[in-house]
DNA sequence: GTGGTCTAGACCACC
DNA sequence: GTGGTCTAGACCACG
């Protein structure tokens, strides 16, 4: 299974395994044509109630990443791969500006915030060595 | 006045309230033994309802921030500033490390992580010059 | 129900509740990952605005003693009971202190003072039989 | 001066004055006809705000154990010894009640309780060796 | 269904 | 004047 919420987590539960399906598309771990699972599935093995797996789901097909089936279930649209990585793009850009101005807002000068984003990147990045990206 | 909020802002407007009032004191704005502005007179200012600010000032309480001059109002406690300036960074260093694994996990690498912050860096340091921070 | 408030008690409302939910937890009554009855369901049993209910377990939350299940309600934490049996003790310790203290320094000697207690003790022990405690 | 105020203390100041009034009258610190210190007096000392102690003489006037003696000041009515040394015995009999009530109610037992109050009684023991009482 | 936020306004205690 | 408590009710997000 490609998805795991963090119910403690302060993002929606719903908002997570939307991110995370797209996330999944970007990096072709699930391919155009490919079936999410179903949201009975996937709710159980999550441990969560299936209606906040179908409202992820309703997302995903209101935003054209996923087309409903009849009948087999929900499968990833043709382009969605690429929309999925300029969204990721997109998202992590507008998240990691928000944070930084937020920093430079709270009083701190440009050299703190720096230290810390440096510090976080030194500690982020012998936790993710190998990491592949085909953007 | 030391306070802007914005209500269509997703954050509480009573947790911007708590925070601004956090970061004055960890900036020296607001020092030990000063008396933060009247839970009318801050509402007045803001144009908010006045239980709004007052929720704010509650928190504050709690949080051993400040504390209650019965029939004056509410005065800054001694270990504030201290106090405030480690929770700032903890703040930040917390929400940037969220946000810099959050682009990790989400598959991109060690360089294109950088890459964005690197951009993000440059665009605000030219908007925040002359910043200035104890820490 | 394991809660009863009186408003004409000096005590807040709010507090009440907040004591009493510990009380429950530190007796066992109530026993971690249980839900706590609904704001609007507790307002409606103790004839109360909910916003006092809320208020009430906002606090609990913000001390740790109980966690938001978004969608579901609030939960006790693993940790709580241990933590409302000690928070007990404490503010009882303090408060039989604080009055005992208060006798000694108005003027009374040591004999008067045991007397008072003594007297105390002997009435309330006939009204409080079978109360049973893990402590 | 036979008063000291504590304003983070719960009990509002102008209450501490009352009782601690009537205390050294009740142990005859402060005799019959004896004047009380003038409010602007007794406000310097204390470092309070003047309301505060003219409130705490008209309460002592309106219970009528000092009156006004004008253009004098306030002094100690004949009676007033025995009266509050009454109150005093009533007062710290119900606070004590009120105590130790609060202890059962919280769901502690007998023992428990016990057990408090003789820890706090030896303490306190300790401390005021020495006091002497009339009643 | 759950809790959270915000507004509006009354009333109280303290200084 | 100060903050604190409580009520009442609207609106939103989440499951």
């Amino acid at each position: 299974m490609f998805i795991r919420v963090d119910s403690s987590n302060g993002v929606p539960v719903y908002e997570q395994i939307v991110r995370q399906v797209k996330f999944a598309i970007a990096d072709g771990v699930v391919a155009a044509g490919d079936l999410l699972p179903s949201v009975r599935e996937l709710a159980r093995e999550l441990a969560i109630n299936p209606n906040t797996v179908a409202r992820a789901y309703r997302d995903l097909q209101s935003q054209e990443i996923v087309e409903l089936a009849s009948g087999i279930g929900l499968s990833v649209r043709s382009g969605a791969k690429r929309e999925c990585q300029t969204q990721r793009r997109r998202l992590l850009q507008m998240r990691i500006g928000n944070v930084l101005e937020e920093a430079f807002q709270s009083g701190l000068d440009a050299a703190s915030v720096r230290r810390l984003v440096d510090a976080e990147l030194a500690r982020l990045d012998k936790q993710f060595v190998g990491n592949s990206s085909d953007e």
